[in-house]
DNA sequence: TATTGTTATACTCTATAACTATA
DNA sequence: TATAGTTATAGAGTATAACAATA
């Protein structure tokens, strides 16, 4: 293991939970929208996924079977997500967003972008390239399965 | 707002959360160390800022105090922190980590910077340099107070 | 028998509100 | 009166274990 790698992950390590925090804590704060961070990226797998298993958005948020479950429940009783019996295999469910959840989940991206963009407007249009540059570098190392899953029995009602 | 700056920030809001959770996954997963993400941050942040306060930590981590408060009653149950009234001040608490605590925190840093350094391993240089380099630029975005805490009544027992 | 998901249970994390002690 | 921290209480998030339904 080389010292550039050390590095690159002692500095991955300190900055962005520091950087997760900082979207929580706004997140927590901006009551418009009551979503959790975990809640919000299920929403946005949901809606670039529709029809998906809970399977594949526990596997993709990083959550156990029972905690998706749970999260999941917490979205269908708040109206944001529609869960089905799938009609192809009776133990899947399939999972769509209502037209509440994606108006929901609209607002809260818009929300915090622009407070995230605030943040990185000073920075000189180089730095701002080197970053986006570095999390598509990072998205293939950490977001599995991106964009495996089938599109099937999408309603979006 | 501009374009790059919108990019930049919804990449940031896409990739760091699915890191963040990488870790948290495997901090969990590996037993050794029984550390939370964030008792591992304020361990990292005491051993920076030996005598520090409660307060500093809270605001370090963006936590509420009593989150703190509670937080940091588990690292001194655990015998991982020493906790002392300021002679200054008795109002004031005093932060350091104890040997144990040192010695935990390593370790979890340790496994953790494996882990990681796996992940990263099989970038080009070119690439590591570039996520260095992207970490270095956003550490003062969101990491206040890096350096400010007055290095007081350290101990570290 | 294997797979998908849910329920039961418990523990951690975190917040807000109310409080204590010190300045 | 203001500040530093704790305690009380409650709610969300997550895990493991046990279960039910379907393939």
């Amino acid at each position: 293991m080389d010292a550039s790698t050390q590095t690159c992950a002692r500095a991955l390590l300190e900055i962005t939970p520091a950087i997760v925090q900082a979207i929580r804590v706004r997140m927590r704060a901006a009551r418009l929208h009551e979503l959790s961070v975990p809640q919000f990226r299920t929403l946005a797998f949901i809606g670039r996924h529709p029809g998906c298993s809970l399977s594949d958005a526990a596997e993709f948020i990083g959550l156990t079977l029972p905690s998706m479950s749970v999260l999941i429940n917490g979205l269908v009783e708040a109206g944001l997500v529609l869960r089905q019996t799938s009609l192809l295999d009776r133990r899947r469910v399939t999972l769509n967003l209502t037209g509440t959840g994606a108006s929901v989940y609209a607002h809260a991206l818009e929300g915090t972008l622009a407070w995230l963009s605030q943040q990185l407007e000073p920075l000189p249009e180089a730095d701002k390239q080197t970053v986006l540059r570095a999390m598509e570098i990072l998205r293939p190392q950490f977001l599995t399965n991106t964009d495996a899953t089938p599109i099937v029995e999408a309603t979006h009602a």
